[in-house]
DNA sequence: CCATTATTGATTAATACTGACCTACCGATT
DNA sequence: AATCGGTAGGTCAGTATTAATCAATAATGG
């Protein structure tokens, strides 16, 4: 596929235009825009940059998105990583696998800690959201232990993509 | 950093003002102004100050605000300390309440984030989590609104008991 | 051709102020 | 002591300005 001919995809253009404001080389960047602006400055409507924050720039990805209202509004985007890449990305999941034991997370997140991936602090909210997921699986769903299982392997990939990985 | 280009907001501003006036070092310390006198320096009505003390100095921040009226009237802002974690914590809860919604979550983990009770990556991890349950809470168990907003405000205590604790 | 994704526009919600009017407190005068 | 005027701060509703949401439609890709 040839990207450059294909510029009639609004929303890629925006996060692309988006993506290039962001400092290179810093760790942790942030980005301020007015809506309204940068909607008239694309000729589009603003909630599309609504649409392109909701797609591209979400937690998952590394992203977080504060705003505010009124006189002197703004959307501000903080960078908390970069995109990782695909092998890395692929390693971790095959780590992680479908589904987590209780023996398995311990030892996965102590092993995550171990190359400096996640610090002590991070661990332990991890292992506190996972736990209080298998308990409300097990309590309130009564979900068997490979269903809860494959639910914290979700959610902790799903944790560790928006990390930085490198 | 692109800090840059929103810095008229007077509400800012004053809050900017009224914060360096706390001492730096006291863990609680308190400060005492004159609405009208405040509002004359900066150019606008004695009410905007009431503004940015409902908007910025409220109990959810860790202040508290006492006045009296009359001849020697007074603003006196008091910034709150904890006498051990266990107060803090409980404090903490309080604000999260029974149930998030996508609003308030958000807010919320902004506000703990100024508070200096998470950082940002710490913000991020929590901010994935709990969409992840979201998520599957809706998509998998059907689940309202409301009590996905249950399960994740009870996730957060937990997370927050853990770290406020260790 | 269908399902997903992208885009739009109308409506709603939040924020930042302002200004008019209200309430409380003080202290002096009667 | 009761009253009254002056000096603060409090409240509330209105206005302007911005962003968020949502439902409908269009476009795209498989």
């Amino acid at each position: 596929m040839n990207e450059a001919f294909n510029m009639s995809n609004l929303t890629r253009v925006i996060e692309q235009y988006i993506n290039e404001l962001f400092d290179v080389g810093s760790e942790e960047s942030s980005v301020s825009l007015r809506r309204k602006e940068l909607a008239a400055s694309f000729g589009c409507v603003p909630s599309q940059i609504n649409y392109v924050l909701r797609k591209c720039f979400t937690p998952e990805r590394g992203y977080l998105v504060e705003s505010q209202r009124g006189e002197h509004g703004y959307i501000r985007i903080v960078r908390l990583s970069y995109e990782n890449s695909e092998e890395r990305l692929k390693h971790v999941e095959e780590i992680v696998g479908d589904s987590l034991s209780e023996q398995s997370r311990k030892k996965l997140l102590v092993g995550l800690q171990e190359r400096g991936l996640i610090n002590a602090r991070e661990r332990l909210i991890i292992e506190v959201a996972l736990r209080h997921i298998d308990d409300l699986g097990r309590s309130e769903f009564d979900l068997s232990s490979y269903k809860r299982g494959a639910i914290q392997a979700d959610m902790l990939k799903r944790v560790l993509r928006s990390l930085v990985l490198a």
